[in-house]
DNA sequence: GCGGGCATCGCATGAACATGCGATGCAGGA
DNA sequence: TCCTGCATCGCATGTTCATGCGATGCCCGC
């Protein structure tokens, strides 16, 4: 949408490869404006509040600081600058680190310098590029939780009262919630632990804790 | 990669926007072809293993049973089938709640029919293309949730019984667990409630429960 | 109209939990 | 040496849960 060019700053310690992707951006007529190259952390959380960027590439595997901190430091400092992982690797858990760390998208090396430019202008924009593979194992994420089970038959009620226990709500301020007596509760609440063959809030909270959050 | 035209199906109860893609995606030299269209779920669930495509384009507002439990029924059914959203809706918990169900991923209808067809190459392939602001939405799942605080300032004895109560054991257990006696456990307990300022194991487990599954 | 399923309410008991107060022994820093 | 933080143990009280047993009123299909 905003056509002026995006101010970027790569955090790489591969020199060869920060340069050469660096003069790609740098082209004339590019979108990207690359102001710098940070070979560390350190380094970069020392520079980058001389002149904030717009949206910063992150290497993961860095000496000293690993990108995942330094993500999220960034963050913390900036939470408005937009951290795009840039790696070899593609691990699930890296990724997922990655993601909770702060990063806003994830692109694997190979990706091509033209693509990466792109991704960079959709992340300014709002978005969340992800080399394919990568958006696939963060969805195989949300496949392998399998809450969205409407079987154990339990009667409409049984299911109210199911959820307010999962919201660590007390019998007493359910019974308050669904205008019944703390004594119908109990009664729901037995159904539901003898149909789910359980026998406590605390393993309700196991079983299907948070899960919409 | 497979450069063989890649069989699909719309389901999807809006005729005119169905045939108009229909017709877009069966355009000469076109790497999809879109063999069928179907207005509901159930008319999907009775067709389909007649002729199971390569990819399904699924709506998520359709009468009778909704694109949701029929992603989840065709994914029983065919567990290579890629499935995709296709949809105006982009509140969070239908995106999560599609994903559960097993599409690989998730467009907006306002998506121009040509990148439609680039991501049903993409999820053929096995990417998984996504919207660029559903994608933000799905990335944001992961920020926020804040594990990665090593923070608290517990003590490491805390921390195992934090670590036990997560669990779901019962101060017995945690006490024989690690050789102390339940007035003990009670005492961390007490310190560790202090600390996050919570009151009740169902709070702890709501806010720290079930974290690296 | 009778049997079932469901929602409602009640009582009672024992277990588990939350919390207040107090105490000892040990280590390490000021 | 004294102070502080930590782990340990103890007791007491009140609350919340889990569960067993029993009962009524409503609606629906056979």
């Amino acid at each position: 949408m905003n056509p002026s060019t995006i101010p970027i700053v790569l955090i790489e310690d591969n020199e060869p490869y920060a340069r050469a992707l660096e003069k790609f951006f740098n082209l004339p007529g590019s979108a990207i404006d690359c102001r710098a190259i940070y070979g560390s952390s350190e380094q970069a959380l020392v520079e980058i509040p001389k002149n904030p960027p717009a949206v910063a590439l992150v290497d993961i595997n860095l000496p000293g600081q690993n990108g995942m901190e330094c993500i999220a430091q960034l963050k913390e400092l900036y939470p408005q600058l937009v951290c795009l992982v840039l790696t070899m690797y593609e691990e699930d858990h890296l990724i997922f680190d990655a993601l909770r760390a702060g990063a806003c998208g994830y692109l694997l090396k190979r990706t091509p310098p033209a693509e990466i430019a792109d991704a960079i202008q959709v992340a300014r924009d709002g978005g969340s590029p992800m080399s394919p593979h990568i958006a696939r194992q963060v969805v195989g994420f949300f496949h392998r939780s399998p809450p969205p089970k409407p079987d154990h038959s339990l009667t409409a009620r049984e299911q109210q009262v199911l959820d307010l226990l999962i919201d660590g709500k007390a019998y007493k301020e359910i019974a308050h919630d669904l205008g019944v007596s703390i004594d119908t509760v109990r009664t729901h609440v037995r159904k539901v632990y003898d149909k789910l063959h359980i026998h406590s809030r605390t393993e309700i909270i196991l079983k299907f804790g948070k899960k919409g959050r």
